[in-house]
RNA sequence: GGGGCUGUAGCUUAGCAUGGUUGGAGCACCCGGCUGAUAACCGGGAGGUCACCGGUUCAAAUCCGGUCAGCCCCA
């Protein structure tokens, strides 16, 4: 022996030990760098990170996106890309960042943060939002994404909110980025406005309070138009009632008074009732009515009916109340008829002095309001609904829709662009392009995008005091204009910064807004690039990027951010391939949540499982279906894909090190079984790779699996007798040529998996101090591949299933050898293939019969319902000509498919068909594929004797596993048996001793031997290891 | 209230686009077998109202309509 060229595997380490040794090797040879870095200058793969905050832990789901992040792009790698743009980035602004410094100094209002002061507020901000870096690191690290850490953009630097600045004032320009007075989704805590996808993240479901009032028509005394309303508060604001134009209405009386209401309604809120007339909506607007309560003072033009399509019938009465300052559609109807608003309510959400509730928060006003309503008789009904409101979605305050000055940018009139845009797509699941995301699309709404706080990218827009406005679109136009650049443009530097007004020459304050912290990561694909101040960055050539993947909230977060400002600035789709992640759920199915208490981190998850076995179990199942923690099935998964391939190298290197084989290139091999393995690999190779290319990842790594399978259990487990015997001649060395290739194959398909693992391998099997993940990603070699083969080798699965059936039928266990297996088959497989499966069927005889020669009878009966309507009468006397001549017919049947019975011919569909094997078979059938498997049953004594012997064999290998013995320790056997078993150690002792590398058989009496039973025959035998 | 996805054995799931013999696997369970790489593997058993109802069809897990449940999104 020449000493070890393939070391084993360490069978003391686990997998968790490598993944951290792996870990280690990548440090330390700063391989993890060279790679992120390297340049192929062939073909270009961009990816954008989506940026996170690291103000929190990251927890599972990170850990599954950055695995798929990270699979693609070790794939993309290993397929030839260069991969740009491969860095991180962290999102830094926000109400989020704000709320927790809020928190931090218990502060409840903005004047408070006011008085301490806004530049160390925004300081303590910055400080918090790295809080977790190093545990994002760390488990980056652990998890085995490869990112460039050292380059990540950050959405607060200067250079970063400079190319923001850019696009606003381009945006500013083209008239798409406009200041309005509208109603807007507004939290009286945070004293800011909301745009629509965070109030989206906010809704809950609350009981509030559901009142019906009555508004007196003018001049009457007791007609009454019954409005309802969820929000009492809004009330005192009430300017219109509005009607659907389109809707029937009735008059009705009842109890003295008389009521306007949905005709479709009356029912339910009337039991006793006259209809007194129906009108459509239309024909009450116009009609006026007395203010319901007398003490906000009503601009011109109001308490009067109007109409509006956005009545619905299905709750309320069919008559909406209408308060314009407080409602989107109520504020369009105060536009349309020119008059003003009241508004009793402050920036803080209580009421002022117009009102008697002062000072009252709005919803707690809710109930003296309804009193106040009762004491006058205009209240008709009050109860409690069940519905849906929105909060703010960070500090779960009640939003009020509010009117304010605010910033827009008028998304609503690029949908079309939008909508054209997606096409350009691919969407991963493909369902979410024109479900999900183009349904939002085709009703996208105006941006709201300022924001009255203090954490944030400024907004690059200034005014002056003739109302004049300028934005200015980076660092040199402050100077342009007069200004001094700060070191820092955040708030309260950028402040303080007064420019001069180019039209008027006054001076002018910059609107003390900043913005949406959706757009800063919305702009990720430029911003991070500095663009356009970046020379080097060209947009047409890398916008849009290649690929993103985030979670499945991110359709109305991040990917329409950037989609819609893509589309804005550039014209174009911000990515070409969008992979949507559904949710880690925890064992028991439900949604993670830190207030229930099942929140699990990231770095909890790795310690538990490891990367690999995580990595894997992200990728079980498609990655867009939600799934739940599953200790066992991360388990299984990782050890049905890793051990199993580890044990197919263990068997690799402890055979080639025993045959000093040493892997030089593949050359052709002539065993049938090798060249179905090379076959079977090169059709993976193949799969994997479509199923790669198609972002099915999860596909792609099932078929990976299937292989290893397949290698191990089939493969292996047939060729390993030629691996043992004989000396390394030509015929070993292409085979062991095959397992080395193949092997090395799957472990580099495997690789963007499971990188730990599949380095691990990679390097005992190379033996260099290479990565697996610089090696470009196996070609399918058609050459290879010949699926006629691949079939013939399923047949002959198949069979070998079939027959052990068959044998179990019949108890014949596989160790015993029949006389004889007959085989049926609809193919023809090739002799070769019938020897490489022949020692499990373990046979003296095997033979492939025609189909003519099965050893079947039949019973042959008619199929009733299809025979008895062609034959009618006659049918009583076929069936009884079928019984007796069953063999005949049967024979019949199988040579023509058919039998004829007077003029009619019948199909075996026509008849029920028993099948009987001759009594000393033993028969099964795969009738799919066409195979029968016939096993005599009969056993002779000399079968039986090979059979003890078999057994006997069998019993000693345990017994040499028990003790370890090395492969070629030679070994004496002491037996002590019945005389029949002695008759089969006389007749095939030698093979028993040539099995066991036995030199001696020694039948003793002794009584230390250990005994086993072998169909109830005590066989004792002992062991002891000779020179 | 609207939209999307999911629902297949105790659990995890394949199949569904393009309807077609008997819905396929893995885990777990029971019985048996194989094994000198393998805590691996193989065979059998038990376990399925393919969520439910209805329709189309000679034929539906698959297509259509509706219902229910879970999740997500919107209002």
């Amino acid at each position: 022996m020449t000493g070890k060229v393939y070391s084993s595997i360490d069978t003391n380490k686990s997998i968790n030990d490598i993944d951290k040794e792996i870990l280690e090797y990548w440090k330390k040879n700063d391989i993890i760098n060279e790679i992120i870095h390297k340049k192929r200058d062939m073909k270009k793969f961009i990816f954008l990170e989506g940026p996170p905050t690291a103000n929190g832990k990251p927890h599972v789901g990170h850990l599954m996106t950055r695995t798929m992040k990270d699979t693609v792009m070790r794939y993309k790698f290993m397929d030839g890309y260069d991969i740009f743009r491969r860095t991180g980035g962290w999102d830094c602004h926000g109400l989020p960042v704000e709320l927790e410094a809020e928190k931090h100094f218990g502060f409840n209002s903005k004047s408070e943060i006011e008085n301490f002061g806004i530049e160390k507020f925004n300081e303590y901000c910055k400080e918090s939002i790295f809080r977790y870096i190093d545990e994002w690191d760390e488990v980056d690290d652990l998890i085995g994404f490869w990112i460039d850490r050292n380059n990540s953009y950050i959405t607060l630097k200067n250079e970063y909110m400079e190319s923001e600045w850019w696009a606003l004032k381009t945006l500013f320009d083209k008239k798409m980025l406009t200041k309005d007075y509208k109603i807007v989704p507004y939290c009286p805590r945070c004293g800011t406005s909301l745009s629509s996808h965070e109030v989206a993240q906010g809704y809950k479901n609350v009981d509030d309070p559901s009142v019906y009032v009555k508004f007196r028509e003018k001049n009457y005394d007791n007609r009454y138009f019954i409005a309802w309303t969820t929000t009492p508060w809004t009330l005192p604001s009430n300017e219109f009632l509005v009607v659907n134009p389109e809707f029937e209405y009735s008059l009705i009386s009842s109890e003295g008074n008389e009521y306007y209401l949905l005709s479709s309604i009356v029912d339910q809120l009337f039991g006793d009732y006259k209809l007194i007339s129906k009108c459509k909506g239309r024909d009450l607007v116009n009609l006026e009515y007395y203010q319901l309560m007398p003490f906000i003072k009503l601009p011109q033009n109001t308490l009067k009916i109007v109409s509006g399509n956005f009545v619905t019938s299905e709750d309320g009465t069919g008559i909406v109340h209408a308060a314009p300052a407080f409602g989107m559609d109520d504020f369009e109807i105060a536009k349309k008829e020119k008059t003003g608003i009241v508004n009793p309510v402050l920036l803080d959400g209580k009421f002022n002095d117009m009102v008697p509730w002062k000072n009252i928060f709005v919803t707690d006003a809710n109930i003296p309001i309804i009193d106040y309503l009762k004491k006058n008789k205009v209240l008709f009904k009050s109860q409690k609904i069940k519905h849906t409101y929105p909060f703010c979605y960070r500090c779960s305050t009640r939003l009020l829709y509010y009117p304010m000055d605010a910033w827009f940018i008028k998304v609503s009139e690029i949908r079309n662009l939008l909508v054209d845009n997606n096409e350009k797509i691919n969407w991963y699941p493909d369902y979410i392009k024109d479900g999900r995301f183009g349904n939002f699309l085709s009703e996208a709404k105006d941006w709201a995008l300022s924001r009255n706080r203090y954490w944030g990218t400024p907004l690059p827009i200034w005014k002056c005091k003739n109302n004049h406005y300028i934005s200015i679109s980076g660092k040199k136009d402050i100077k342009k204009y007069g200004g001094t650049i700060p070191e820092d443009l955040h708030r309260p530097f950028i402040d303080n910064v007064k420019l001069n007004c180019p039209y008027c020459y006054e001076t002018m304050d910059r609107e003390p807004y900043v913005i949406d912290t959706w757009f800063d990561s919305g702009s990720a694909n430029y911003a991070a690039m500095h663009y356009p101040f970046n020379e080097d960055f060209k947009a047409v050539n890398n916008i849009p990027v290649d690929f993103i993947t985030e979670a499945i909230d991110q359709t109305r977060g991040w990917f329409y951010t950037q989609h819609v400002i893509s589309s804005l600035l550039f014209g174009t789709n911000a990515y070409k391939n969008v992979l949507s992640i559904a949710f880690i759920l925890d064992e028991h199915g439900q949604k993670m949540s830190k207030s229930k208490g099942n929140f699990v981190t990231a770095r909890e998850f790795i310690d538990i499982y490891g990367a690999d076995a995580a990595r894997l179990f992200f990728f079980s199942g498609a990655p867009w279906n939600s799934k739940s923690i599953d200790k066992k099935l991360i388990g299984d998964l990782s050890r049905k894909t890793l051990g199993t391939l580890g044990n197919v190298y263990s068997f690799f290197s402890s055979n080639a090190n025993l045959d000093n084989f040493v892997f030089e290139k593949l050359e052709k091999p002539d065993n049938f079984i090798d060249k179905w393995l090379l076959s079977r690999l090169n059709s993976t190779i193949k799969n994997v790779r479509n199923n790669m290319d198609s972002y099915n990842m999860h596909i792609a790594l099932k078929n990976l699996i299937d292989f290893i399978d397949d290698f191990s259990n089939f493969y292996l487990r047939l060729s390993r007798k030629r691996f043992w015997e004989g000396e390394l001649n030509r015929q070993k060395k292409l085979s062991y040529e095959v397992l080395y290739h193949s092997l090395l194959t799957v472990v580099k398909m495997l690789a963007p998996f499971t990188p730990f693992y599949s380095e691990y391998i990679y390097q005992l099997l190379s033996g260099e101090e290479k990565s697996v993940h610089e090696e470009l990603f196996p070609e399918m070699d058609g050459d290879f591949v010949d699926t006629d083969l691949e079939n013939q080798f399923k047949y002959a699965m198949n069979i070998l299933e079939l027959a052990r059936r068959a044998r179990q039928d019949a108890g014949i266990k596989g160790r015993q050898p029949v006389s004889e297996v007959l085989i049926y088959s609809d193919i023809t497989l090739a002799g070769e293939i019938l020897e490489i499966i022949s020692p499990e069927l373990n046979s003296e005889k095997i033979k492939f019969i025609k189909v003519n020669e099965k050893p079947l009878n039949a019973i042959i009966k008619p199929n009733y319902s299809k025979i008895a309507p062609i034959l009618k009468s006659d049918t009583a006397e076929f069936a009884n000509y079928a019984l007796q001549n069953s063999k005949k017919l049967y024979e019949e049947l199988l040579q023509n498919g058919n039998i004829s019975y007077q003029n009619n011919k019948f199909t075996k569909d026509m008849l029920n068909i028993e099948e009987i094997p001759d009594s000393y078979y033993s028969f099964t059938s795969d009738d799919k594929l066409g195979i029968d498997v016939f096993i005599n049953k009969n056993i002779d004594e000399n079968l039986k004797l090979i059979g003890y012997a078999r057994e006997i064999i069998r019993r000693i290998q345990i017994m040499r596993k028990d003790m370890n013995l090395e492969y070629s320790q030679y070994i004496d056997t002491y037996l002590k048996c019945s005389d029949q078993i002695k008759a089969s150690i006389k007749k095939y002792g030698d093979m028993i001793k040539n099995e066991t590398l036995t030199r001696n058989i020694i039948l003793t009496m002794d009584e230390d031997l250990k005994i086993w039973d072998v169909d109830s025959e005590k066989i004792g035998i002992k062991i002891a290891s000779v020179n």
